[in-house]
DNA sequence: GGCATCGATGTCGTATGCCC
DNA sequence: GGGCATACGACATCGATGCC
């Protein structure tokens, strides 16, 4: 580390992982370390002026960001105006609303259950069902599956466990390598059909996969 | 340590506006 | 005034991570 830090040094690599970073999620800290491995430096000294560095260069994209999309959002404005003013009573009533479906939810739980998308079995690939073992499941069940094949075959990478390695069996169901874990679930999409769907269309054994590849 | 967030899913309930 | 149409939030689930 050398004694003559000087921030502007930084803000070009600050500006360009920004301009391609998503602003509602990146974070100092993940800019920070992005920057320290670029320069292999630590910035633990002058954590505080690389962090405001970072903070201000962050702000001013914001703001041109705001400003280009503030024409497209007057525009939409006008559309919605309608839609706005509904959605501004809806908030009005919010707090009364989710009291009032609290209190249905706690009377016809068990029937919001029965009836609830999640609780609803569905047909399973045939890659999936080579994973999980069952032709027919609830979504969150096939995930519960899943994550527990994943943890007694190891599969997680031990550096980011957000990252999975895929095996045979998980290649041939994400046709990738690795997957992130949240990647997984819209991946599982593919594989998961209605009840009616399969009944109708998967007699044949037809890949209904194709349609979502990238 | 505990809570929120992320991401997908489909249905249901609620609120409001509009038309007859 | 009643009924229909529309819009939108809530619901449940999973595990890892980040933040407070």
């Amino acid at each position: 580390m050398s004694d003559n830090y000087n921030p502007e040094e930084y803000i070009p690599t600050i500006d360009a992982i920004l301009s391609v970073a998503n602003l509602e999620k990146v974070s100092v800290k993940k800019i920070r370390n992005a920057i320290q491995e670029l320069f292999e430096i630590n910035f633990q000294p002058y954590k505080k002026e690389i962090n405001e560095a970072i903070l201000e260069r962050y702000y001013k994209l914001l703001e041109e960001r705001e400003n280009e999309a503030r024409d497209e959002e007057e525009r939409a404005k006008v559309v919605k105006k309608e839609n706005a003013v509904k959605a501004v009573r809806l908030q009005k009533n919010k707090p009364k609303q989710s009291k009032s479906r609290r209190t249905k939810s706690d009377e016809k739980s068990s029937e919001r259950r029965a009836n609830n998308a999640f609780f609803q079995e569905k047909n399973v690939s045939p890659e999936l069902q080579a994973i999980i073992g069952v032709e027919k499941c609830s979504r969150p069940q096939i995930v519960k599956q899943l994550w527990a094949y994943i943890k007694d075959n190891n599969l997680q990478n031990p550096e980011d466990k957000r990252k999975i390695n895929c095996d045979e069996k998980l290649q041939t169901l994400f046709k990738k390598q690795s997957v992130g874990a949240f990647e997984m679930n819209k991946l599982l999409s593919s594989h998961i059909f209605a009840s009616e769907e399969k009944g109708s269309e998967t007699t044949e054994s037809t890949p209904v996969i194709e349609e979502t590849t990238e």
